[in-house]
DNA sequence: GCTCATTTTGACCATTTGGTCAGGTTTTTG
DNA sequence: CAAAAACCTGACCAAATGGTCAAAATGAGC
């Protein structure tokens, strides 16, 4: 070819990227950034060490790449946040969403939490751009709700955290999750059974629903806890 | 020394193993299994990477060792859970200590956090035996708790991930957590705070406490959700 | 089929790192 | 005090690993 586009990939080179990548993001999450080695990642893309690095100079341009990635999963997400004003709706769409990310997409989560674990050596900017303002904004709304007493007055950030740190934990421990489980993965009923305890416990416990009320199957008695 | 007691330590031994540990807890924290030297250990601890490996053969001996430490640390906060049957106080102050634990000893945490991230390839047989032994056991008591209508229906399992997840959340992740406080770490007003919403969320999201009671001062409106 | 950019790869290199070792020093004990 | 045990450490080594390079293969456009 003699004078590509710029801006457009050869099909070989956008095939290769996207296996390198795979590969890349699968051993950061197996093994962190240290641990992982360009040898083990070329391997398992099916191509030699040497040709891994015609396409990613440096193992922390690659890493790069793929935190990069995870990021833009994670913010596809939490756009689901947005698809309601009404707190039970935005939050129960917002959870599931975090939780099926956790279910499909564990190894991003993992590269994440490994970058942050070793305090986002790669990511620093995105947490006090991107991140920040996306907290700050959303916590708004929750404070919003607040104010219009649909929830209970609750620290918005914390929060959050409580969301994130819930979800996540279906990725990141996994191992945990699993060998208390038998040694077996959660099948689909018991996904769905974790969705909804961890659902219901945070719209209980903020006051957007009654207790017990987990799921759309509850018809058990309302319960007003100090009753 | 001829014949000294073979389970007697010496008190070189004694302190040499001691400073050797606390630097090893601080460098797998921030750098992971791999991503951790012995001569950067070494070093921390003051000592010549040589005299490390007199005290602890192998690299892999001394994080075990690290983990085991850990892994006690975390059990005696595991048996404030049994300090009183009432679920209010009994999840209080399981949820108390476990954030105190990830405020003073973070550095834990993050270990196991990152063993667990890869799999566990250490302390698997703590999970099969200790962890799942406990976890079954506090389940049952939860399931009672139920049974007496204490609180609401909720998995046992997935309300200890929650508890697990959202505690652990503010050791593995405080960097995360200070980046979104502008940098600084949270203060212990905002750290008690965090504390009262997580704990309120909890108990409130379970039925074992109405919504917005959050914390001993608490004199708001009871204000059940559904009326 | 010639040209030239792109892609592929085996061989190679410098550095890092877990671990060893021989010989030394210090401490305990009889 | 003498011997034995425990402790200390600089120098060293083999293996692993990130990255380079030169030479070869490939393929698009003329």
């Amino acid at each position: 070819m003699r004078a590509r586009d710029k801006t457009q990939k050869s099909a070989v080179r956008e095939e290769n990227e996207r296996a390198i990548l795979k590969a890349a993001e699968e051993v950061f999450a197996e093994r962190g950034f240290r641990g992982a080695t360009t040898g083990v990642i070329a391997d398992r893309a099916g191509i030699p060490k040497a040709n891994l690095h015609y396409y990613f100079p440096t193992k922390e341009a690659l890493y790069r790449r793929v935190v990069e990635h995870i990021f833009n999963v994670w913010l596809d997400a939490a756009n689901t946040f947005d698809e309601s004003d009404d707190p039970v709706e935005a939050l129960t769409s917002y959870i599931s969403a975090k939780m099926d990310i956790s279910r499909a997409h564990p190894m991003g989560s993992k590269v994440w939490a490994n970058e942050i674990l070793h305090k986002a050596p790669v990511i620093q900017d995105y947490l006090e751009t991107t991140l920040r303002d996306w907290t700050a904004s959303r916590a708004a709304v929750i404070d919003r709700w607040i104010a219009e007493g649909k929830i209970a007055p609750v620290n918005a950030q914390y929060l959050l955290y409580m969301i994130w740190a819930t979800t996540q934990h279906y990725a990141d421990f996994n191992h945990q999750v699993d060998t208390l489980n038998g040694g077996l993965p959660l099948n689909e009923a018991q996904f769905e059974e974790a969705k909804r305890t961890v659902t219901g416990i945070i719209l209980a416990g903020i006051g957007a629903i009654p207790p017990t009320a987990v799921g759309p199957d509850a018809s058990a008695q309302p319960a007003c806890a100090d009753a």
